[in-house]
DNA sequence: ACCTGAACACCGTTCAAGT
DNA sequence: ACCTGAACACCGTTCAAGT
């Protein structure tokens, strides 16, 4: 009643994605995906020519809804530039995650990314795509050709930087909001400063005393 | 007679060199490595706890002799900065690689890195360690600090990537002395100067009409 | 000490047969 | 159309037995 008849690509594509950000690329097996949609594994092999077919569908997924369908639903021009940023920003980092392996997918693709080459390119191109497109708008939003690029690129690192440290427990939560502020500011274009402005800007989560295991 | 009784750790390693040369990193393998030395694999185990151990061997054994082995051998105090420059670089891209996989082996790491994180950091660090050291060179030939570094990296980055095309036919040949020469002139301090100066100074080999396939 | 030979383990892949 | 179940293939690993 509840439980579905039939599987679909997506279905093996969300399991191997929980698999990925759970157990790490190595967890992506057959067997594995089959126990946890209760087949067998003569069914993966309907679906797909071989795993290397799902690692594609996998990443290839991760690109479109990480980075081109992101793009795509920024085009309605209604929203001021800086709102576009932050909107654009909060995407990239925490939508395309939802669906799948949860907030740490991003995390785990670039993990995924450093022992397997193939990986690696399409991450590569998804940053390219994401940073023309931060570029394009920072040009849009008055800045000069240069300045946009480099603003870009320093927004996107910090955030994908930070990103990487949002797994462990005590970070600091971004302010993208007056992140974006600061980027936006058309003068000093001083990096140091603007990074002062994160950093500043930056709310540290509750910090709990470190309790030591005593019994 | 002529053929050894026992093999030799070193044996296992440079075999494995061959087939990482010839075949890539995925031809690594116990069952290959016993062909080509004529066992059987419990023979291998008998030497290594497993495959990965000999995986760490070889990339010890490609960071030690092509990164420390090349620096301890240029301590001897004879040799000017220019000659000093002029065999170190020719040291690291090829003396290691005589007695293994032939000329290619740097490449071959370098590729093998792409898709293994472990071997890409060993390989990040005798960049880093080679880097240092041509760094301090450049220092001690009159650069400043900041110069020496901006220039070592560039002599360094310009060989690495050479080296990458030196698999293709057609290549140009490399001029070292005249490259060093350049990168020594302590005035201009142009990077595209120096990069031209290099290009220039490249002989090409012999380059064959491009050859319709007529028949 | 060094190696053989055979077995085992693991996991991707195939395929005839079911519904 | 979608899946089961069992077999096979591949290759790393183990180990008792040889010299």
């Amino acid at each position: 009643m509840g439980t579905k008849q039939t599987l679909t690509p997506e279905d093996w594509i969300k399991a191997a994605f929980k698999l990925l950000t759970s157990s790490g690329p190595k967890a992506i097996r057959v067997d594995y995906l089959c126990k946890e949609l209760g087949v067998t594994k003569g069914s993966f092999y309907w679906h797909f020519a071989d795993l290397a077919a799902l690692q594609a569908a996998m990443v290839e997924h991760w690109r479109r809804v990480a980075t081109s369908d992101v793009i795509a639903s920024m085009v309605s021009p209604e929203l001021s530039p800086r709102d576009l940023f932050i909107r654009f920003i909060e995407d990239i980092l925490d939508v395309p995650t939802r669906e799948y392996g949860g907030p740490m997918t991003e995390v785990a693709i670039r993990h995924w990314a450093a022992g397997d080459e193939a990986v690696h390119a399409v991450v590569r191109n998804a940053d390219t795509e994401r940073l023309a497109f931060l570029t394009l708008q920072m040009r849009g939003s008055g800045l000069t050709g240069p300045e946009a690029r480099s603003r870009a690129t320093l927004i996107y690192a910090t955030l994908v930087g930070l990103k990487q440290l949002t797994g462990e427990p005590g970070l600091p939560r971004m302010d993208i909001p007056g992140f974006v502020d600061a980027m936006l500011r058309p003068a000093p274009s001083n990096a140091a400063a603007v990074q002062a402005a994160l950093v500043a800007s930056a709310t540290p989560v509750r910090c709990p005393e470190p309790q030591l295991e005593v019994q």
